[in-house]
DNA sequence: CTATAATTTGCGAAAAATTTGCAAATTATA
DNA sequence: TATAATTTGCAAATTTTTCGCAAATTATAG
C-alpha cells in the first residue's frame, strides 16, 4: 500500500497525518492527472484553501509533480508512488496517453546528464501531436471541430 | 531574420501585424524564457490585456511554447524560431540551462512515436536536479539556503 | 484513555492573475 | 487617402491563489 509511504514521509518531515491529506492522496491515486480545480471538486468535504495548502506541501515533499499537458498544468503522483512514465497529449481531442517504457531514452538522458556534471532528480517528457484516431480523421475528413475538453 | 517568418505567419492566418505583436516577439527573441509577468513588464508600452491576448494568439499560431520550469510556467519561442533544445532546471539555484543537442534522444522519441501510431508535432523534455555548482555545494557544506529566484 | 501542546482546517476576506466589453486607435486594402 | 476590419487600451469583472485567525483535529506524554 502506497499510503504507508505517504504516512511515513509525512511523519519523517514532522507533518500531521490528516483526513484532507489522505483524501487528497486517494483522489490522486484514482486519477491519472488532474488540474487544481478538478482536485478541489473531487475533495468536496474540504475547503479549497486546504487543497492549495496541501498541494504545496505535497510538492515540497516530492509526492506530486506538476505537468504541462497541452496548455494546462496538471498534477499527478510522482515516481515515488507510481511507475515512471511519459505522456503524449493529442492536440485535437485533448486525450492524455501514458507512453510505454522507453529504456533507451532513460539511458540517454542519464548519460547526458552525467556527462554534463549535473545530478538529475527527475525529468519529464511530453510529446504533443495527433493520436492514431485523430491522425486518421485528419487524413480523411480534415480536422474541423474544436478540441474536446479534457 | 526571424521576424519575416512571424509576419508571414500572421498574414497567412489573417491577423494584423501590429506594434504590440512585434515588440512582444522582439522581447521573446532577447530572452531565453519568461514568465507572463516578466513579459508584461518588458513591454511597458502596452496593456497587460494586450499581452495576454497576444500570448494566446502566439500559442494558437505555434509561435511560442509554454514550459514548466521548476514550479513556474514560462514562455519561449517555439522550434520554428529557434533551434530545438531541452532544459535542465536547478532545484537549488533556480538556473535554467539549455542542454546540448542529443540526437539519440530525438531519434528514440521519433521511433517510439511512430511505432505507437502517433503523429508527433513537438515535444519537450525537462530535467530537474542540481547543477554542477550546487551539486558540489551540497556535497560539502550541505544545502541550507532558499533557492534563488529566477 | 485523557489532557496538553502543536499543527491544521475552514471560513471570510484580500491579493494576484486572467478575461471581458466597448469606444478609440491602428492596420490592411484598394 | 478613404473605408472597413481588426486590435488596442482602459476599466471593470472573473477566476485563481493566498492569508489571518478562531475552532477543530492530531500527536504525545502521562
Amino acid at each position: 500500500m502506497e499510503i504507508r509511504r505517504l504516512k511515513s514521509l509525512l511523519k519523517k518531515n514532522k507533518h500531521y497525518i490528516t483526513k484532507p491529506r489522505l483524501r487528497l492522496f486517494a483522489v490522486l491515486q484514482k486519477h491519472p492527472a488532474l488540474t487544481v480545480n478538478q482536485l478541489i471538486l473531487l475533495v468536496p468535504k474540504h475547503d479549497q484553501a486546504t487543497v492549495y495548502r496541501n498541494i504545496a506541501l505535497f510538492e515540497e515533499l516530492g509526492v506530486i509533480n506538476r505537468l504541462r499537458l497541452g496548455w494546462l498544468t496538471k498534477i499527478e503522483l510522482s515516481d515515488i508512488f507510481q511507475h515512471h512514465h511519459h505522456h503524449f497529449t493529442c492536440i485535437n481531442c485533448g486525450k492524455v496517453i501514458t507512453l510505454p517504457d522507453q529504456p533507451a531514452i532513460e539511458k540517454n538522458i542519464k548519460s547526458m546528464v552525467d556527462k554534463q556534471g549535473f545530478k538529475a532528480m527527475d525529468h519529464q517528457l511530453e510529446i504533443r501531436g495527433y493520436c492514431p484516431r485523430c491522425k486518421e480523421l485528419k487524413r480523411t475528413k480534415s480536422l474541423q471541430s474544436e478540441p474536446v475538453s479534457s
